[in-house]
DNA sequence: TGTACATCAGTGAACGCGCGTTCACTGATGTAC
DNA sequence: TGTACATCAGTGAACGCGCGTTCACTGATGTAC
């Protein structure tokens, strides 16, 4: 009964990744179940031992994506120096990499447009994975003595996760480029840490 | 001829103002032909007497939707004072009624995250329109004697469109008003215009 | 240890549905004589 | 001015297609005796 627990586990999770992987890259709405299936080995009847319907994984994707990206990040910020972290933590979000590797992406920028047509449950799920990242932040710039942490960091995810956005929607390889390279120096001359 | 002309115009006209509105809200995969036409008060078959295909529509709704809000922000930012105007453009565009009223917004936060799973053409249309407003804003940075107007206004829209875009994930109204506010503060910040 | 049975992840045909697009048509309007 | 004709925006039935979901089934695996 365990191993056939674990193997079912195994399944559920090998859909999961594959969806949040194509989902990050053509959003919630660009994969269907049936060639979602067959990315993970399957045929598209059996999604329904592992999801209740598309909507309810879409819903488990949200908070798949969150998860990786906090493991991700916790390994960036996660040093003696909360300054040299802090830089990090910018380098690597408003990177090239980040910005042409979508499909490992934070999921803020991919998803905060698409909120607004999911249900409220997702929406849920999303905003308080935000808020937890939020936090994350604001203890990094507590440590750095910042007397307003909480709202700093609010405006400096606002700024990266806009600007991110923003230089994934250049047509020019360029533009982007520029963009991540100006919101970069202004983060960092904002806090100081240049 | 001309009477004839002018009423098939005025006809696609409608079709793109209707699709405008609606796929603010929706977003631009958020309604079908048929639908859509029936809202023009028309049948779905008629639509390719206007547009070539659906792609072609939504091309033309993004050049649409910049059209609606340049002339808005002209309006907003064209005062005497550059620095009354600026701060006009920033408590307009962080407000809560910008953050409610999806349908009439800017299509920076709606479309961002849409953009890369659109057709070259449709994202060249988005990416040439956004640098418009940039420099629109540099100007007036420009006016206000800024050294780096255009580095800061491309830091500023950044920081606007990131933050109207995570207020409207906000589940909670009361985060998505906490969101805004601490955003329109630091934004006049750091401009020096508090 | 070997046999009979129960469980259940996964298969694949079938469903109803809504989509974008096509096309033969209608009927109002503008033009020619 | 009145009649015949051409144009073309808009109609609505029909198309092929891919979608999410259902369901009878298969066959590998774990359990009972």
């Amino acid at each position: 009964m365990e191993t056939k627990l674990s193997h079912k586990a195994q399944t559920r999770q090998r859909i999961l990744t594959e969806a949040a992987k194509v989902m990050r890259e053509y959003g919630t709405e660009g994969i269907g179940v049936a060639a979602l299936m067959k990315r993970a080995g399957l045929t598209h009847g059996g999604f329904y031992a592992h999801f209740t319907s598309r909507e309810a994984l879409v819903e488990a994707v949200v908070e798949q994506m969150f998860a990786d990206s906090a493991q991700r990040f916790a390994a960036i910020l996660q040093t003696e120096d909360p300054r040299q972290g802090l830089m990090q933590f910018i380098d690597h979000y408003l990177s090239e990499h980040h910005c042409m590797n979508v499909s490992e992406g934070c999921p803020l920028p991919i998803l905060s447009g698409e909120m607004a047509h999911l249900p409220l449950a997702t929406r849920q799920v999303f905003s308080q994975k935000r808020a937890v990242l939020c936090s994350r932040l604001a203890e990094v710039l507590k440590q750095m003595n910042y007397p307003d942490a909480e709202e700093q960091a609010l405006s400096m995810l606002s700024e990266m996760v806009g600007a991110l956005s923003l230089a994934r929607a250049c047509a020019e390889p360029e533009e982007a480029s520029q963009m991540l390279k100006v919101s970069r120096r202004s983060l960092k001359k904002r806090l100081e840490i240049a």
